[in-house]
DNA sequence: AAGTGGTCTAGACCACATA
DNA sequence: ATGTGGTCTAGACCACTTT
């Protein structure tokens, strides 16, 4: 019953790899199998072949080849068992939740993200901005709120604050750009957040902005993101139209 | 400015590891640095010794060594730079989103948990429910719907779906061990699971039973999970309280 | 030039599942 | 007994950052 179906591997397998290429090996190899399970070519339940010898077909050592399916165990794709080998999970594909701005997301899905500014200002932070952003109550924080258009319609209202040394970020960027865009453009490159996900009545304003009832429900993410320097570059604090916004994400269990 | 911190390192990380205990060499290592972070030894800025010395002083290889610190950048507690070194992130910690269930949950935080059994059915799925679970429309599987308490308050309603196999499980089962607790016991194993979180107005069983105003917000989670065969074991979708739950997750740019 | 993490190799031994 | 993944070693070369 739960026989794993007979291992299948396409051609494209048997392509060598690319020494001359910076793209690492391993990313090669995931980057081909990951596309032969979501075009059906690996279908729900197949298993591969195993580590040894998949290296030695594609001329890798098995740790390269074992880091490759590593990173597709995580991203929920492949399951693994020892002694018995690696297969394709029985679940159709949905895109993850990733570290990129709502801005990244709707441009990479061909929506047009617009942007209104509802406030740009400089204060000193509460205590839970002060707290969040690792800053002393007497600095002075970048609070900005801005509403999110996809293709016109109301998605969000975003809030957020940044650490002294971004006051000099503008109306003008703001509007044509996302925040994660100018942050980059400053050198800025965030690699880590700590985000919380929950949900609440909107206030009048917010359902007024959103286009929705009247203490309507609001999906809430509240998000610490820190750059390569594990120091805290943006607090936010967002809400979203549940009807037009979710989160996926994928839990592995390790 | 940004300069690191001066690397700390408690006496107890020369502590020689234990070859002959059962828990590898990696996660021996991690979870003394991960208490060492916790704890306050290691603060927030803090930058670690580079690898390959502290492999020499743990008597460790580099890749052992790389490894444990590969766990905690992916837990989000570490960043790395090349050509910079390792460093500790500025943020407090938060438990994050675990492949466990909600009993499971609520028991690790010292919480009574209870439940109130709603429904228990064998049905025919309907399409949306086939599809998640990997069975046909005429087969049979098992409708559940509960109400969990959490010290006697209420938190969420959960109605889940399982596949043919189970339909065994009693109501008995149900009331006094999560179904999570359940599955563990019948060697079944969770392995990946892959989620969406979102959020919308209460139905009006959903707010009688929830204890919240008729409308009201509500946080919505569904999730299909799949065991270590990569088959579909469960399909649910739950609805909790907004003021008593929410989801926390890291993300890590790769 | 020196120091760091990023990648890769070619083995080894072990634990677990199946036949 | 065989085959699988899980762990570990002792090197190597490279890319990037700072001095």
């Amino acid at each position: 019953m739960a026989t794993p179906t007979e291992q299948i591997l396409p051609s494209k397998f048997f392509m060598d790899v690319d020494r001359s290429n910076a793209i690492p090996l391993y990313f090669q190899i995931s980057s081909r199998i990951e596309s032969a399970i979501q075009s059906g070519a690996l279908p729900p339940g197949t298993r591969l072949e195993n580590e040894i010898a998949l290296g030695e077909r594609l001329g890798l050592s098995r740790p390269t080849v074992r880091r490759a399916i590593q990173e597709l165990v995580d991203k929920g794709l492949l399951v693994r068992r020892r002694g018995i080998g690696t297969q394709v999970v029985q679940g159709r594909l949905s895109r993850k939740v990733e570290l990129t701005s709502l801005h990244d997301d709707l441009t990479s899905l061909k929506k047009q993200p617009t942007t209104e500014l509802l406030l740009h200002e400089l204060i000193r932070p509460d205590a839970r901005v002060a707290r969040a952003l690792s800053v002393a109550t007497n600095d002075t924080v970048l609070h900005l709120k801005r509403l999110r258009f996809s293709d016109g319609v109301p998605l969000g209202v975003l809030e957020n604050h940044l650490p002294p040394g971004f006051a000099n970020i503008t109306p003008e960027d703001l509007e044509s750009h996302g925040l994660y865009q100018i942050l980059r453009a400053r050198g800025v490159t965030m690699r880590v957040a700590h985000q919380r996900i929950g949900a609440r009545a909107a206030s009048a304003e917010e359902s007024k902005l959103l286009e929705i009832p009247n203490r309507g429900a609001v999906l809430t993410m509240d998000r610490t993101a820190f750059n390569n320097s594990g120091l805290p570059i943006e607090f936010g604090r967002h809400c979203y139209r549940p009807d037009l916004y979710s989160f996926e994400t994928t839990l592995v269990d390790k």
